[in-house]
DNA sequence: TATCTGAAAATTGTCAACATTTTAAATAGT
DNA sequence: ACTATTTAAAATGTTGACAATTTTCAGATA
């Protein structure tokens, strides 16, 4: 029938909704993290639960300490240590997309970067120019058709966008990348693998130096 | 009390249990696998086996279809897939291991080199070279000193051991890196990191060429 | 005051039962 | 023979109960 949709099942919500908690700082950095605890702020039943921790426990946003469990609690060095992998991986991921992506791609790729533009220009709000970069970097991923790069990434992105929330406090971070953007659209739309790879290691590079910015004037303050 | 040892969790058991499984082609790539059917072969419950398939799911060990998991059935696309990313992040860690190895690490990574060419000389089983592979390895990524680097490096590991034995089926892969390995270890006991870094990539170039000919070997006599 | 001790409380570990969904098999109708 | 339809079997999803640990903390002891 069409559509009927069926619930996901408990433990995908619950990893789902520890994962929003955790940018939403619901859960803190540190914080000890009881299966009671969230069982019966979800109102289900322990078992679910279980299976999300061990799930977040893999992706290393959990914990663990003998028997207890706590929220990954980053430490600059943490964030500097992510960055080196970033900086090694993301720029594959542009140097095959320019290799492999396709004219629909491409179409798809300048349809993205027209979107961010406008955001820009009429001064939208820092989520929405948020959330934009990262489909944008999304997109490269999905058109570098890397499975295994995918993956990967999936797992450094998220610890990323938590570590940066988790350092950062209340800092709001208002990062345009405008023009990196659309140098490394024309370098991917042209199929020059070899840029595209540079452009994104210095677009890594630069992002690296805006965190370690933030995070200077944000501990100066404490 | 000394030597009082208490046991591991069950889904932890379990979880070490698959893994090695996986590798001694207990369960096959591409094979069915149920709750019931481990719960069974384990003599224990479901609930930790679900925990320690959700750890194994994480890992990209087993996939999910629907309802049903199986486990992965790597293409040999996906191995190709997996050795760039290999490529870009093994080298990081000898890199950072020049930087940041002190001199006992200096000590150790000589000894595990002088096990090798023993081992090597004597002709010992094919077993105990790629055991001391790893652990050469290993103790590189160890001294690299990056947490974020090496929880990463741990999954790309245990999944190209396991894609190895899905690919090259019953092929006993000797590899012998003498020659790389007294290289890289002297580069990096000099702490000469660029060189470290290069020499490591050639390792990992000359690694996937002996996977794509075995490879070959493996497919042709089908 | 310091620290030892031993309930009491909280938390994790494990299981077995039951509900729901999915898959496979058997039957019937064309 | 082919394909719906029904039924049975198997697997997953979820829970509540209970056991085993670990933590906490008040009171006892030096």
């Amino acid at each position: 029938m069409a559509g009927i949709i069926k619930a996901e099942s408990y433990h995908i919500q619950a990893y789902k909704y520890i994962q929003k908690s955790l940018l939403e700082k619901k859960y803190k950095p540190g914080e000890q993290i009881t299966e009671v605890g969230l069982a019966n702020e979800l109102e289900i039943s322990r078992g679910p639960i279980r299976e999300a921790m061990r799930m977040l426990m893999q992706d290393g946003l959990f914990v663990q300490n003998g028997s207890r469990t706590f929220v990954f609690n980053p430490s600059y060095q943490d964030a500097l240590d992510l960055y080196l992998c970033k900086e090694r991986l993301e720029p594959l991921a542009a140097k095959l997309a320019a290799k492999n992506i396709d004219e629909d791609g491409k179409m798809e790729l300048s349809n993205m970067l027209d979107k961010i533009e406008n955001s820009v220009a009429n001064e939208q709000p820092v989520e929405e120019i948020t959330t934009y970069n990262t489909e944008f970097n999304d997109l490269i991923l999905t058109f570098s058709k890397n499975d295994q790069l995918i993956h990967f990434m999936n797992l450094i992105r998220s610890k990323t966008i938590y570590m940066r929330n988790a350092l950062l406090g209340e800092v709001n971070r208002r990062d345009v990348f405008l023009e990196e953007y659309r140098a490394i659209t024309a370098a991917i739309n042209q199929n020059d693998d070899c840029l595209a790879e540079q452009l994104m290691i210095k677009h890594v590079e630069v992002d690296l130096e805006m965190l370690k910015q933030y995070f200077e004037n944000a501990t100066e303050e404490e």
